[in-house]
DNA sequence: TATTGTTATACTCTATAACTATA
DNA sequence: TATAGTTATAGAGTATAACAATA
């Protein structure tokens, strides 16, 4: 154990520190963190359960479940695409799009939270490290 | 859905980015999730079951069962207290020693990777930027 | 009475394998 | 045959509430 904690250590801390974050700003709009995950990757437009579930990085068995849990809560509907009659699009109802929001916006005002005793300069220099950093992840989040 | 990331995307891609790393290295060292941040958190001495619950932010019913299952495949002992005889030590064995080292090294060659083409003056500056984020986070990963 | 830990129960999440329906 | 999605099944992880044993 040294004294100063290293790049590794951090990143872990880091992840725990967001993680938990991001589960309770879910459970206060009453959102587990997959329904959470799920709901921010359609806010951007519906998708097929096979576009979704790669998105995710879940199986499309995992992914029936998730879908089915959030349909019985109204947050989403499933539609069968009229030109191939075996896909299914995934959209948010007015309720699952009302609900992203909220969590969206509660979950930036925490995050941004964590960085307010920064000076502007380490501040921007920090999101741009992040930014390279996370270049080739994808979007389960945006701005 | 602005141009350039800002710090709260930048955050949760991140943080998506190191649980699946830690997940991977996980798999690979036949290590659940759950399993390894408890096995990195018994890495600096054994823990009754209350500290141990609230380091991981579980509660005791949970911790019960995660335990069960890490002492079934012999990565932990519990161990009764001589002196209280309500309480109950838990302690890594020999396999889960090797097992959280594999495990810590793995990961922390994985993330020290993300940063490997950072410039020197940057890669600091990030680092230290994470430790002040940090800095009251609990040790469930250390140096 | 308060604390430590477990049991009982229920639900979510996830995977693998087998299946149905459509292309 | 190949693809989209579901069903069946199993196991991990988690919580709440009720309980037992000890302090």
């Amino acid at each position: 154990m040294k004294e100063t904690l290293g790049a590794a250590s951090g990143l872990v801390r880091l992840t725990f520190l967001v993680q938990n974050l991001y589960s309770e700003v879910g459970r206060g709009c009453d959102l587990t963190v997959a329904q959470a995950q799920m709901l921010c990757t359609l806010s951007d437009g519906s998708l097929g359960m096979a576009e979704l579930s790669g998105s995710l990085g879940l199986e499309r068995s995992s992914l029936t479940g998730l879908v089915d849990r959030a349909e019985q809560r109204g947050l989403v509907v499933r539609e069968t695409d009229p030109r191939d009659r075996r896909a299914v699009n995934v959209e948010l109802t007015p309720a699952g799009t009302e609900a992203v929001h909220r969590f969206h916006d509660e979950l930036t005002r925490r995050l941004d939270a964590l960085l307010a005793d920064f000076p502007p300069t380490e501040r921007e220099r920090f999101t741009r490290s992040l930014r390279r950093i996370v270049a080739d992840v994808p979007a389960v989040f945006a701005d």
